[in-house]
RNA sequence: GCCACUUUAGUUCAACGGUAGAACGGUUGCCUUGUAAGCAUCAGAAGGUGUUUCGACUACGCCAAGUGGCACCA
């Protein structure tokens, strides 16, 4: 094959030899960039230059990249095994993902294929593993692909929609696939495999289009590290909320409520802390706090715009003959406050700040957990204010937001959405808009990442993205610009000039709700949370009857401090009482025994730890003072 | 909403066209008390509905909810 080198000098090497490495001493400086694949020293495929630089890829087996390839083959071996046994069957798209891989087929009539199928298709799988079948790429004219794929419906249409005269297949056996590849060298390479997952998915993502099932499946070079894997899932289970949620007594969902969780006892407390604090925050940051209701007239929401742009995803009734619908938004509400009197441009920015209990339809499909619900609470304000005041205001918002999620370890990242095609207002007010928020983000050295067109209709928005411990992206924070809302609603202030003017709007929420970034903490803190947080924070145990008072007088005083303390003098064996507190994930055991009587001191033990630490009475209230004051994360 | 699967005690799971079994948890009693499960005891279950059947937890249908995807997400 004919490398372009990043000088601009072609070297001609023979495909499957060493010579990548020559290659790579030649621009060292791409070595991690390009090439092809190499496994175990070997050069094991190619693909064609994908960057101007006409360099391919070099990966070595500690690269993320071969596990896509070698998954990418096992998907053309399971679309071979699948033809074996159902002849007939029409193959879509088989690509890798970001952890196994799919491919989506079509069976013939009549086949509706169960999870039960799996270990036939996976025993033919093996078979294909086994006869270590080479695969081998082939570079063919569309025409020839036509009359290959003939049979193959997908296959077909997908062709006449690449562009370019040439087509590249990979064969391995009796059996051919278009593709671009890279592939690992043969089929043995995909030992450790396992059929995982069954869906529906249309062609090309249209429900107008065919029908298919996608079986989703999972590859490594080994077994082991199969093994591995199944652990690690078997891990991430054990920190699912729905699980934890339960079993810590923090919400639960009914049957009588889909999508509409209830908060349980424990979950209460934990979410009283969230709200606390982000009233204090919003005290401390020149927010008035409000409270709108939950059901309103439809002629606030016509004059919104939400009758005509949402009301698929509301809720509506009637009360005496008059339409009301319950709110999914708080933003009219709190314009209605706005409006009930006279404003000064002294005034802004005017922030109002409300925890606002919206419900919205979602496809019954869409609920997860509380990361997706039709009922929830958002910590929603809305700022009115001069365009002048945007930059200020965005740049304010930039270190609030970093303040809350930096209190929670939570990574995140920003997203710009610009303004869309179907948008209101003047290209110029949308670009001075965006300039500002680009503004406020450079300014404050944070960066971001652009979504040219996707911002709402009414003006741009920030999106703060964060990443849960499944590695799910969740939109949490957002701030949105508003030229529209306050027009609609003949907002207006008094400027200098005694001049009527129409305020804009920021809308913004930090948490986003607080019934998915609560679904976020309990997923990222595995149910272990930081002692602020924790639903009950120390456990205090007295070991024998003689030690029962000082240790109740204890635990009141600590309740006195509004320490969450759960006093058990229940009738168990000591090692009992720390496995139940322990799976409770309570942050401080503290055991009182004749010791701790004698020397007038607490001994304690913290959650995960297996030291036993004794102190004064005041120096454990000091010390838990200063973890719960200073929200720490570690202990 | 679409596709697939799932639904048995408070929880996690088992067996089965005819009697539903366990573990943890709960009850009661006994024993005990220094860092992750003491002993005994009792109680406790088929999502709803229809059909087939002498008989349905089990088969089939419908409804509901849940899970994983898809689509959706001002």
């Amino acid at each position: 094959m004919l490398l372009t080198l990043k000088d601009g000098s072609k070297k001609e090497f023979q495909n499957g030899l060493n010579g990548l490495e020559i290659a790579s001493s030649l621009a060292p400086s791409l070595a991690k960039k390009c090439l092809g694949i190499r496994f175990n020293g070997e050069v094991i495929d190619y693909r064609e230059p994908i960057n101007e630089d006409g360099v391919f890829e070099i990966l070595t087996k500690e690269d993320p990249e071969i596990l896509h390839t070698l998954n990418h083959t096992c998907a053309h071996i399971m679309a071979q095994a699948v033809l074996r046994l159902y002849p007939g069957a029409q193959l879509a798209f088989g690509p890798s993902i970001e952890e196994g891989f799919y491919y989506d087929i079509k069976f013939p009539e009549g086949v509706v294929l169960s999870d039960k199928d799996f270990p036939k298709i996976e025993k033919e799988m093996h078979k294909i593993v086994d006869a270590n079948y080479p695969l081998v790429r082939e570079d063919i004219s569309k025409e020839e692909g036509k009359e290959l794929f003939k049979d193959q419906k997908f296959k077909s249409i997908h062709i006449d929609e690449l562009e370019g005269e040439a087509l590249t297949i990979y064969r391995q056996g009796e059996f051919a696939d278009l593709c671009k590849g890279p592939h690992v060298p043969s089929t043995s390479y995909c030992k450790g495999f396992k059929l995982t997952a069954l869906s529906g998915a249309y062609f090309h993502g249209d429900k107008n289009n065919d029908q298919l099932t996608r079986i989703y499946g999972v590859c490594f070079f080994s077994n082991q590290e199969l093994e591995d894997y199944l652990k690690i899932l078997e891990e991430r289970k054990q920190s699912d909320h729905k699980r934890l949620g339960r079993e810590l007594g923090l919400f639960m969902l009914s049957d009588y409520g889909p999508g509409m969780p209830f908060w349980l006892p424990n979950g209460i407390l934990l979410r009283e802390q969230l709200e606390n604090w982000w009233i204090k925050l919003h005290k401390q940051n020149g927010y008035l706090r409000i409270d709108t209701p939950i059901m309103l007239n439809k002629e606030l929401w016509e004059t919104s715009g939400h009758w005509g742009h949402y009301k698929e995803n509301m809720y509506i009734t009637k009360i005496e003959e008059e339409e009301f619908a319950i709110k999914p938004m708080n933003c009219p509400g709190a314009i209605t406050v706005y409006n009930n009197d006279q404003h000064s441009y002294k005034e802004l920015p005017l922030r109002y700040a409300e925890l606002g209990h919206v419900h919205r339809y979602e496809a019954s499909g869409a609920l997860n957990g509380l990361f997706r619900v039709r009922s929830f609470t958002q910590d929603d304000a809305h700022t009115l204010l001069r365009e002048s005041q945007i930059g200020e205001e965005v740049s304010k918002l930039l270190a609030l937001y970093d303040k809350v999620y930096s209190t929670f370890g939570l990574p995140y990242h920003i997203e710009l959405s610009t303004m869309p095609e179907d948008h209101v207002g003047e290209v110029e007010t949308w670009q001075h808009a965006e300039s500002e928020l680009i503004k406020a983000l450079d300014e404050n050295g944070i960066p971001y990442k652009i979504n040219p067109g996707d911002g709402a209709f009414y003006g741009p928005k920030l999106d703060f993205k964060l990443r849960d411990s499944l590695g799910r992206i969740w939109q949490c924070g957002t701030i949105q610009l508003d030229y529209q809302l306050p027009g609609r609603f003949n907002c207006v202030y008094t400027d200098e000039n005694n001049e009527k003017k129409t305020p804009i709007m920021i809308h913004r929420a930090i948490f986003g709700s607080i019934e998915r970034f609560t679904g976020i903490l309990i997923e990222h803190f595995k149910g272990a949370f930081p002692t602020w947080l924790a639903p009950h924070q120390v456990v205090v145990i007295p070991v024998n009857d003689e030690c029962k008072e000082y240790a109740k007088k204890y635990q009141e005083e600590l309740e006195e401090r509004d320490i969450r303390v759960i006093y058990d003098d229940s009738d168990e064996k000591l090692g009992k009482k720390f496995r139940n507190w322990t799976v409770k994930k309570i942050p401080y055991i503290l055991v009182i025994g004749s010791k701790e009587v004698e020397t007038n001191s607490v001994t304690y033990r913290l959650y995960g730890k297996q030291e036993q630490i004794n102190v004064s009475k005041d120096d454990f209230i000091s010390l838990i003072s200063e973890d719960i004051a200073k929200k720490k994360l570690v202990r």
